[in-house]
DNA sequence: ACAAAGTGGATATAATATATCCACTATAGG
DNA sequence: CCTATAGTGGATATATTATATCCACTTTGT
């Protein structure tokens, strides 16, 4: 029942992202001195973001990664869901799954809304906020 | 960023208790073979169901388990935290947690208003009100 | 006394999260 | 066109947590 440690660490990234000049590519190594991350690490979690049209990135001498749009644009249910694919409360939810006992089972329904009032509140939340706040 | 298995095995066995008449005592091992869950891994999960104080338990011959409160006193979040522990959607909303920036973090509130949202949610459910939708 | 049923501790197994290693590809600049 | 840089991608190791099992113990009704 938490967000874990990579989710953590894509959020610091974008956060890092957001806060310079836009179009400024920033090196993963870089930022991952600054946040204290595991380098290797910090690739693999790049690559979800990028996978999830989140950052853009650039290789070669002079790369490094940056926002693929603007902070105002993305949100923090854009970023968790980005690292931890599809949020599922519980099995029940994931999708395509069949509960066998579905038709009397009354708990999906109830983990259902709570993982929307969840994502909800996370998507009122855009990356420019969040650095407004950073200063 | 699931509950887990145990969680649901305790929703499932709250579900059992609420569906009987009040006061009847159910042995553990009737609620394993009736819900597929593995017997001695069901006792640990009633165990945290009864220090939580949402059952009672009497042991030996005729002993069992029953609700210690009436289904319309119980919610899911109720029964979430008694398995889960206190619920921290990352580590620094975890109680006693000092985060080192905390000042200039903006993350944590975010996933406290999400979490609180969540919680709310499943403390609008009560155990009757889940029964009522099994039938 | 005995069998039933919860208590509690120790341990095993499985699953997942986190981290590391390394060979590869693309690119800017000399 | 060579080279250093920086992201790509796969394989593997380690740590943590979740799930499950084993077993010796206590309580209690008959």
């Amino acid at each position: 029942m938490q967000i874990t440690r990579q989710t953590e660490y894509a959020i610091r990234t974008m956060l890092e992202l957001a806060s310079r000049p836009r179009g400024e590519v920033l090196q993963v190594k870089i930022i991952s001195e600054r946040q204290g991350i595991p380098v290797e690490f910090l690739k693999k979690t790049v690559q979800l973001l990028s996978l999830a049209g989140l950052v853009k990135t650039r290789r070669g001498v002079q790369g490094g990664i940056m926002l693929a749009k603007a902070p105002e644009d993305v949100n923090m249910a854009d970023i968790v869901k980005a690292i931890e694919g599809p949020i599922a409360f519980n099995i029940c939810l994931e999708p395509g799954y069949i509960c066998p006992n579905r038709d009397i089972c009354p708990v999906s329904p109830v983990l259902a809304r709570a993982q929307a009032a969840f994502l909800q509140e996370l998507k009122r939340e855009s990356l420019a906020d969040l650095v407004k706040k950073h200063d």
